[in-house]
DNA sequence: AAATAATAGTTTCATTTGAAACTATTTACA
DNA sequence: TGTAAATAGTTTCAAATGAAACTATTATTT
């Protein structure tokens, strides 16, 4: 097989790749900032963060308001509850349900936690120009919807 | 503690989060197009690529261009080797470095995955038009050295 | 030249992950 | 009402991950 077998995909300018290691830098610095002081992991600030959002939420909520799965926010809750961030009751009208909110020190952390991720997120916009910052989420709204057009269209 | 506690934080407003939640589904999305066809994972098309890129590389080569450790390149050299994509051979002026290329059969498989990459990426950016295509990449670019800095900055 | 350090890559092991199976409870419907 | 299906959440188990230890080889120092 010869070079003349060229290609075009390069992968620094391939946009899913470009796209999967920029996430990856970004999320990875961000939890510098939480991890180590808190002892706290991605999955249990999301968790932490939709419960601080909604008062009383139920896993389920936590599901679809940090995109983490049923598994992962279980897993989260009992390290959040384990250390007393978070308090858990069950719903008396369907047993099924938790009904989850933070404790006194749960929102204490939450508030060192938001102070720092939204410090983080100035810095990191500061890199941006006003327009930049707005086409960046008019960007990402865009590309998500497209995403799933073309999961579903995938399907057929 | 009351509801007075209020707090500016929204998930789904936050860069970085937002970030993560679109890298992943656009590459969940993308790996259904090679995954079960060719029984490849994210990290070996990751090293066939980079193989295809330069031929004779070593695996410090792919660590660097195609952003794996080397415990993952290790693992994905020995998927290709074993499904006969991608040979192994010693330099022999250094023989601790390998030296690798892409069998006919790798090629083939290359070729193919790098269309369906290329078609993804095509349907992809169609929900953009070209002025936000051309700032997405500036504002990745951006976007990544300000996370180098950061990291840079808050070392110290 | 022998000893030490550095580099390339692999293997090990403990942790993380997530699909599937499971428990508990509620809802639907025969 | 009793049985099947659905829903909320947990546990299990097998696979993926990555830090650290390891092997093999080359470079550097004494």
């Amino acid at each position: 097989m010869s070079t003349s077998e060229k290609h075009t995909i390069i992968l620094d300018d391939f946009i899913p790749y470009r796209l999967a290691i920029l996430a990856k830098a970004v999320g990875t610095s961000l939890s510098k900032t939480y991890e180590s002081q808190f002892g706290i992991t991605n999955q249990q600030w999301r968790t932490l963060f939709s419960i601080a959002r909604k008062a009383n939420c139920s896993a389920s909520y936590v599901v679809t308001h940090a995109a983490l799965d049923k598994v992962q926010v279980s897993r989260a809750l009992t390290g959040l509850i384990d250390i007393g961030l978070v308090v858990r009751k069950h719903d008396s009208l369907d047993r099924r349900n938790s009904v989850l909110n933070l404790t006194v020190e749960g929102w204490k952390t939450y508030r060192e936690i938001a102070l720092k991720a939204e410090k983080f997120e100035k810095k990191l916009l500061e890199s941006l120009n006003q327009e930049e910052t707005q086409i960046l989420n008019i960007i990402v709204n865009k590309l998500m919807i497209r995403t799933q057009e073309l999961e579903i269209l995938a399907k057929k």
